[in-house]
DNA sequence: CGATAGACCTGTTTGC
DNA sequence: TGCAAACAGGTCTATC
């Protein structure tokens, strides 16, 4: 479910509603989702939320008593802010704050939760390890010295922060670029150009809030648009929106990949 | 170095 | 219909 588009629309709702929130408290239903840097949760209890923050697939919230709370999704994380104390399927972790729950859910048990002190928490987290923002003041050089297929470049991290299966297929799909291409092959001018797909690709989803394929809820439990307008993800039966062809689907970089081989060269 | 398989998990879809 | 394999928005580690 998550990528950079999904997890902002995340980060923007819980702006909206936990900002100056006092953190109380935290159950974890499985041990594993919540990790803890060398301290206890007691110890950042009573902190309240100074800010919250995206950075690629990670959602951080700031509390003012130095301590950091950070989330990764990973394949079916959810976080539902909601009053109600009731459970919900496949809760993980709770994190509970003044007036309000963050439920933490999470099916396949791949996602996170950590807690760390605010000069340790890139490190403990990965964050250290993203790439560049692609939505902020950067442009296309980036993707120069590069090697490999295009496909495993975008879905890099440490290259691009944020871009996950979905919308690297739609990147390309906007640049007229195979995903198998390899990217020292590219010049310039086409580097340029597969770079403003992944911006477009982003930022559609961002104004869609995020895709829902099985199911992805913003906080408050509702649903993105974005899949009603993908091109190539999930069609890999079906012929090009733009041409007709019929879809190519592959395995690249271990994922399944989908484009068009006449709109894509 | 790179590409691939396996782990981590559970649920749903596909194919014989 | 039924059951097993394949697959799912992610990422880390091991292996060849």
């Amino acid at each position: 479910m998550p990528e950079l588009p999904e997890v902002e629309t995340l980060c923007r709702d819980l702006s909206q509603t936990i900002l100056g929130r006092s953190f109380l408290g935290a159950r974890a239903f499985w041990e594993k989702s919540l990790v803890l840097d060398d301290c206890r949760v007691e110890d950042a209890v009573g902190g309240k939320v100074t800010d919250v923050m995206r950075r690629g697939k990670f959602l951080s919230i700031l509390l003012d008593n130095d301590f950091v709370l950070t989330i990764h999704l990973r394949m079916s994380g959810r976080i539902i802010a909601e009053k109600s104390e009731d459970g919900l399927d496949y809760e993980r972790v709770r994190l509970i704050f003044s007036e309000l729950n963050l439920k933490f859910c999470d099916m396949r048990k791949f996602g996170r939760v950590w807690l760390s002190k605010m000069n340790n928490y890139e490190k403990f987290t990965g964050i250290w390890k993203l790439g560049i923002e692609p939505l902020e003041k950067t442009d296309y050089k980036v993707l120069k010295g590069q090697k490999g297929i295009v496909k495993k470049v975008l879905l890099d991290q440490s290259v691009y922060a944020g871009i996950g299966n979905i919308y690297a297929d739609e990147a390309c799909f906007y640049a007229g670029i195979r995903p198998d291409t390899r990217i020292e092959t590219l010049n310039d001018r086409e580097l340029k150009r597969l770079f403003e797909g992944v911006k477009k690709a982003l930022n559609q989803g961002i104004r869609n809030r995020g895709t829902s394929i099985s199911d992805f809820h913003d906080a408050y439990g509702k649903s993105g648009k974005n899949q009603e307008v993908l091109f190539v993800y999930g069609r890999g039966k079906d012929d090009c929106l733009r041409c007709g062809a019929s879809l190519k689907k592959g395995k690249l970089a271990g994922r399944t990949t989908v484009w068009c081989e006449r709109c894509q060269k």
